[in-house]
DNA sequence: ATACATCGCTATCAAAAATGTAGCAAGGGG
DNA sequence: CCCCTTGCTACATTTTTGATAGCGATGTAT
């Protein structure tokens, strides 16, 4: 049985309430899905293209978590593979910053292991 | 043997290179690290206390995020419990958005699914 | 001191999810 | 027809998560 999509109102994986702050964690919270999510802002890929992309995702999750993406309207098919839609796109924005924040994550763990 | 923590540099759960963004994701992509990181974010909680508010998770699995959390520097234990480090409290903060958005996404999607 | 409650877990086992590898069906080019 | 790429599916194995019971330590009231 394959796992359900999170979808906010009902309840999902950790949360009876259904709110959709829980939903969208439990979206997040599945392998590969802000990996994919990251390759895909530069622009559409294809299901080869997005494997290679993400060294070490075997194609059935890679299309487990295409299906709920897409199912969760983040995702599409567009002309060049898969592609962010528009609410995508805006959650990419709201991921980019991660990007530099992970940087001095990185260099404060170094020093927090010199220490 | 249980799940390593992810650390940038090294390789990761899905990243040969270790780029810290992906080491990030690998460690947010683990169920309940969203959702653990939210709870904190307005004050310290004990045990027992964060395991009520994630309702559904297990003590098992609650433990492995939080050591995850804490040998990431991101947690650690204060006087009322655990809490958010400041580096905690920064990435929340990039998080916070995310709580407005997912209101906009439920309604879109109860928008899709009604047409 | 004893009885009881609470806290932070650990142990154990079952269920679900992810991984790795092989390969198929469909489409295009030569 | 032959060969190549693409988008997957099948299957077996390993890893992760989930559910439940309960232990040892600490505090508090009797």
């Amino acid at each position: 049985m394959p796992a359900q999509v999170p979808i906010p109102g009902q309840p999902v994986r950790g949360s009876r309430s259904g709110k959709p702050i829980m939903a969208l964690f439990d979206l997040l919270g599945r392998s590969w899905t802000l990996g994919v999510l990251w390759q895909l802002s530069e622009g559409g890929l294809t299901f080869r293209a997005l494997q290679d992309r993400c060294e070490k995702v075997s194609p059935t999750v890679l299309n487990r978590r295409l299906k709920e993406l897409s199912a969760s309207g983040l995702v599409c098919r567009g002309e060049e593979g898969y592609a962010l839609t528009e609410a995508g796109q805006e959650l990419f924005a709201l991921l980019r910053p991660f990007g530099p924040w992970a940087q001095s994550w990185a260099v404060m763990l170094e020093d927090m292991d010199s220490d």
